[in-house]
DNA sequence: TGTTGACAGTTAGATATCTAACATTTATAC
DNA sequence: GTATAAATGTTAGATATCTAACTGTCAACA
């Protein structure tokens, strides 16, 4: 006897998940980023004047630090953002946008905000409701 | 005035495939291979009647060419899979998996079924079938 | 039937992520 | 107060994915 094999909520997130990052990626393309990197410069913007440190942006986007170490060299050497040892606390790094980036913010807002409502184009009111409850009780025990 | 900004499904979405993907991988880690290895080798270990060559693996987990190339070659070199010319068309390859392969499937499954079991752990039946509806609605428009 | 385009797969090179090992700084505990 | 542990970030090396350019095979059609 076979074993059950039938995963269709894990198969149905992935896929999701994947055509969103393609989509995501392909609407801001153009801008010379990507949509990851666009959602950090945005959440970077709203946040830099919490004292924001790479801490903070690899648990909000559940990166590695490593992984966060590289993106903002990226970004750095290329004039988006830039990173201040704070007088406090010699090991962090506290996170800024240059005006490079601000430039863009309204446009990968705008591009995202598109993709957003592809999501939820072919659902009622009703059910973008339910399905975000549903979401958010998922994302919290997970 | 600042644009909206405000993408609780992009966001949700997002957070929830990386934390699947995560769940995934580390669930068989022990096997030696990742949670896209293993669901390739499941999916081919189904399908293999079917004539089953690299395009289809490309098309059902979105993924391109020259990925499902590399992620074959290194099951081959492994010896977890073979692939075979078919006589009526020499542009393709068959894809078939070896024994070293299905003694792991059965495991694969019960780990996935796990992670599954996770998503929806904290809903209700009537929960998930409504949560079921409102994915495959989404997938299908995406 | 010969040309042209579509299809299947591969290669090379780029990028983003990961883990593991590390350095430095700060906090904790005795 | 000093030793040890935790926190923050970096580097090196591995892996998985991508795009673009390519080879070889098959199909369509003028």
């Amino acid at each position: 006897m076979k074993p059950r094999k039938n995963t269709p909520y894990l198969d149905l997130f992935q896929i999701i998940g994947l055509k969103l990052k393609k989509k995501a990626d392909e609407s801001i393309k153009e801008l010379g980023l990507n949509a990851q990197q666009g959602k950090i410069i945005s959440y970077i913007y709203e946040n830099q004047e919490t004292e924001l440190i790479q801490r903070d942006l690899a648990d909000r986007f559940h990166l590695r630090g490593a992984s966060i170490t590289s993106m903002l060299q990226g970004l750095e050497q290329r004039g988006y953002i830039e990173r201040k040892i704070p007088a406090n606390n010699e090991r962090q790094k506290n996170i800024y946008v240059l005006p490079k980036a601000v430039e863009l913010i309204e446009d990968f807002n705008e591009s995202f905000q598109k993709v957003e409502d592809e999501i939820v184009q072919v659902l009622s009111e009703e059910e973008k409701q339910i399905l975000k409850e549903l979401l958010i009780k998922i994302n919290e025990r997970l």
